[in-house]
DNA sequence: AATGAATGAGGCTTCATTCAT
DNA sequence: CATGAATGAAGCCTCATTCAT
C-alpha cells in the first residue's frame, strides 16, 4: 500500500525522492485547487483531475487516499495562498486605508481565482471531523487578519462598530458571494463594481 | 403520458380531483424544498426526496418530468412562501424602520425555515434556459422588496449608498449566509444574533 | 378482473354492450396499427397509444391484457386491413397485369401507411406462440394472394422463375423494405420510384 | 479520462498495451456485433453485452462512451468485415459470373454468419448524426460493389435494367433478408436454396 | 368503463475506488 | 511510480403493469 504521509507540509524532507514526492504533491493540489474552486466539489471529477495532470486518476491514488482528502487538501492550498496573497499586503498607511486594501485584494482573487470557492464550503455538507477541522482552522487563520485590523481600527476609534463579530460575517459573505454577480461582467464593469464593493463594506465599520 | 401541468399556481381546480393533485404536488414541492434547501441540488437523490414522501422514485415522475424541473418548482414554492411572508410586513414608518423590519424578518425566515437555501443558488453552475428563466424572475422580485425601500431611502435623503446595486447583493449576501453562523446558537444567542444582523446591516445605507 | 375477449372478430355481439365495446377495440387497435407500423414495437409505448386515443393508459388495460397481446392484435388489423385492400383489386387482364397491380398497390400502401411495418416482422425476435402462430397465419394469407397469381402465371406459361418459393420471398422482401429508401423521396419521385419497383420486381417472373 | 480512441481501426499500435486494447475492443465489437445482429438495437441491453463477456457494465465504458457508440462501431466492424470478404472474390470471368458469385457469396455470409444483420438497419430510425454518417458510408461502400458491377453489366450490353438503383435496392432487400427464411433449413436445402436464389435475383438484371 | 396514482424492474450512464502489472 | 483495466454502487429516467375508486 502506498504510505499516505503528509500532505502538504513535509516534516523530513531527508532524500531527494521525498522532495520530489513533495513537488509531485504540489503540482497536484494547484490544479486540484483550480478545479474544486472553479466549479465546487461535486462538479470535479477525479478523471478531470487527472487529465489537466496529464496522469491516470489511478495515479492520484498514490498521493491521496480518496477523493475527499485530496479534496480538503486542496482546500488548505488554496487557502494557504489566498492568505499568503493577503499577507503581503503593505502593512503601512491608516487602518482604514489597509482595511480597504484587505478586501479589494480579497475580492479580486475570488473573482478572478476562486469563482466557486464559496461552494467548497458550503457543499458537502459534513466533512468527515478531522477534515472539517482543518478546513475551520484554515478558515480561522484567515478570519483573524480581517479581525485584527477590524478590532484595531474599533481601539483606535476609527471605526464604529455594533459587534466585531458581526461585521466580520457580512465582510465575509458579501466578499465570498461577490464572484456570482461579478463573474458575468466585463472587465471594466468588474472592476468597478470590485471597487464599489469595497467602497460599500467599508460603511460596516462606519467609514 | 403522465400530465406535468401547472406545477406551483393551479389554473383550473375544477374538480376535486384536481384539487387533490395540487395539495399532492405541494407536499413534495413542501419535502423537496426541505431537502434541496438542506443539502443542494447534487447531494440530494430523488430517492432521497422520495423516501421521505414515502413513496418510490418513480412516482415522482408522475408529477414532475425530470428532477431539474423539480428542483426548480421547489425553489419556485420556497421563493414564493419567502417573499409573500415579506410582503405582509407593515408598510407604515420611516424607510429606516421598514429596512430594518424587512431585513430582520427575512434573517429569522432564512434562519429558522430555510437554513440551507443559499445552497440552492450555487450549485448546478448552469441551470437550463427556462428554469434558469424561472429562478431569475423569482430572484427579481424578491430583490425588489429590498430594492424599492433602498431607492425610497435614498431618494429621500434618508439613506446614503455609493451603489445601490452593490448595497442589495451585500445585504443579501449576508442575510443569506446568516444560518451558516446563527444556526449553532441557541434561542436566545441567535435572537440577539439577528438583532445586531439587523443594525450592523443597516450602516450599509449609512444608518 | 376485466374480460380479455375476442380481440379481433366477436363471436356473440348480443347486446349493445357486447358492440360498443368491439367498436372501442377497433378504435383502439386502428390507432394501435398506425403508431406500431409507423415506428416499430419498442418505440411505441402504452402511453403514446393512449395520448393518441386520448384515453389513458389504464383504460387499455380494460381491453388488452398486455403490450404484447395490444400490439398482436393491431398487427392482425394492420394485416387484415392490407389484404383487403389488395384483394379489392380488379379481378381481370392478364396475369401480367394484375400481378403487377397487386406488387404497385402493396408498395404503395407499404410506403404511405406502414412505413415501419417490417419492423413489426422482426422485433422483438420471439413472440410468445400463440402470437406467433396468429401472425405466421396472417403472413401466410397475405403470401397466399401472391402465390395464387405467380403460380397462376407459371402454369399459363406467361411467367418463367427458378422456384415460385423464392421468387415469393425476393417479392416479399423487396417490397417491405421499400419504405426505407422510399420514405426520404418527394411525392414525385416516390411515385416514380414505386413504378419502378414494380417493373422491376417483374423481371423476377421473366417479365 | 478513459480514451475513447479509434474504435475500429487502429492508427499506432506502438506498443503492446495498445495492441492488446486493440484486441480487446475487437472482442467486445465481435461479441457485440452478434447480439445486436441478433435483436437489433433496443432488444439488446448493455448488461447483455457485458454478460457474453463476462465483465460488467460498466467496463464497457471504458472503451465506448455511449451504447449508441458501442452499436455504430460493431455495425463498422460487421460491415467492414463483410464487404472485405467480398471483394476477396476472384476478378475474373464474365459480368455475369462475377455478379452471381457476389450474390452468392453475399447470401452465404448473411445465412451463415449474421442471421439477423438486417434489424441493424432498421432500428432507432435516428441515429444521432456523426453516427448516421458513419453507416451510410459503410453501406455506400458495401453498395459499390453490385452497383459497379451492375453497371459494368449494363454498359456492355450483357444486362437490361428498369433503373439500377431500385435494382440494387431489391437484391439487397433479398439478400439480407434471405437468412429469415433460410435459416431455418437444414445444410443441404438451405444450400440449394441459396443457389436458387441467386439465380433468381440474376433475372433482376434480364439473366 | 375509465381514471389517476403508484410501483418496480430494468435501462443508460457516471464515478470513486481497487488492483495487477 | 504509474498505468490500464475493471468493478460496483448509485443516480436519473422510462415504462409496462396493477389497483382502488
Amino acid at each position: 500500500m502506498s504510505a499516505h504521509q503528509q500532505t502538504v507540509d513535509e516534516k523530513t524532507p531527508s532524500s531527494r525522492v521525498q522532495r520530489k514526492r513533495g513537488r509531485r504533491i504540489q503540482e497536484i493540489l494547484t490544479v486540484a485547487a483550480e478545479l474544486f474552486g472553479e466549479r465546487g466539489y461535486d462538479a470535479v471529477s477525479l478523471d478531470d483531475v487527472a487529465e489537466r495532470l496529464d496522469v491516470t486518476k489511478g495515479s492520484l491514488y498514490y498521493y491521496f487516499p480518496s477523493k475527499d482528502e485530496l479534496c480538503t487538501a486542496a482546500i488548505e492550498t488554496l487557502g494557504n495562498d489566498w492568505t499568503a496573497r493577503l499577507e503581503q499586503l503593505p502593512a503601512d498607511g491608516t487602518v482604514t486605508e489597509r482595511l480597504r486594501a484587505l478586501i479589494h485584494e480579497h475580492v479580486t482573487i475570488a473573482v478572478n481565482d476562486y469563482p466557486a470557492a464559496l461552494r467548497l464550503f458550503l457543499v458537502p455538507r459534513e466533512w468527515p471531523e478531522p477534515q472539517r477541522a482543518r478546513i475551520k482552522e484554515l478558515r480561522l487563520r484567515h478570519d483573524n487578519l480581517f479581525r485584527g485590523l477590524v478590532e484595531e481600527g474599533v481601539a483606535s476609534g476609527e471605526f464604529k462598530v455594533t459587534s466585531v463579530d458581526t461585521v466580520l460575517q457580512c465582510l465575509h459573505a458579501s466578499m465570498t458571494q461577490a464572484p456570482l454577480w461579478c463573474g458575468e461582467l466585463g472587465v471594466r464593469a468588474r472592476k468597478r463594481a470590485v471597487d464599489e464593493l469595497a467602497d460599500t463594506l467599508m460603511s460596516l465599520v462606519g467609514r
